[in-house]
DNA sequence: GTCCGTGCAAAAGCTTTGCAGCCTT
DNA sequence: AAGGCTGCAAAGCTTTTGCACGGAC
């Protein structure tokens, strides 16, 4: 998350495919994941490359950063706010296609002086997947 | 998160305050504020005890750990389910006392095939120290 | 006496950063 | 030509783990 005033972005190949693939993937990847894919197409990549690109674009607003308990951080290029189904066997992560309850924002306005402007709502449970196994 | 068979537990001065101190406090601390605090009682306390114990209290249903986006994990004693204030400004976070919406669970069911069993729901916003601030 | 818990230190795992050279504009 | 972008490597930070000793039962 930087903190300094908006640079002024160049075009990169790197950056590019980075965001492609996170659009064109619904698996919530993480950092390691996009580099394993990309080394395919650039064989120098680095790590640190990902990391600093995915950071540029979180800054332009056009992916975000998931954290749900896990060891390392996952991503995704829908920006549009949804809510996500997490499987608590296999640790896929969904997006839900259930409507925002912004009411939950009002509702909740009436029980504390806490300024809300927004929530985050998870669902856990198992996939559909791992429901047949077990 | 260990997957054996539970041990045949001991008693602890260490893992009795950690409980303690965590029950005591409605700041979600990191493990690392835990060890400042009990460093003062037990000088030769090491981080990694404060991890294992958090550990073991964990595994006993004793305390949860919190994920929310931060760089380290924080920690309660509150096992009932309740939802989270988080102020985007300090970093404060407050347990929510707001009934929990199981009826969102059943809402949800409604429109996947994915086993549903609970929710996780976080409020985001200016704290009211914070709202005065600004 | 048994064996769990502790302190210490090293290691692990994910992410960030310094630097010199490359590439976009 | 300017300066953002890259690869490489080192460093940073939080958390985990191996080991020998100490303490609870």
């Amino acid at each position: 998350m930087r903190k300094q005033e908006p640079l002024k972005l160049r075009q990169s190949k790197q950056r590019n495919r980075i965001l492609e693939l996170l659009r064109s993937t619904g698996s919530h990847p993480t950092a390691d994941w996009l580099y394993d894919q990309l080394k395919k197409e650039f064989p120098r990549l680095s790590l640190g490359t990902v990391y600093r690109n995915l950071s540029t674009l979180i800054d332009q607003g056009l992916v975000k950063k998931i954290h749900f308990g896990s060891t390392f951080d996952r991503f995704e290029a829908n920006i549009q706010p949804h809510y996500h189904l997490i499987c608590e066997s296999c640790g896929t992560i969904l997006d839900f296609e259930m409507p925002i309850y912004d009411d939950l924002n009002q509702q909740a306005k009436q029980l504390t002086n806490f300024n809300i402007r927004h929530h985050k709502l998870e669902f856990f449970g198992m996939c559909e997947s791992c429901n047949g196994k077990g």
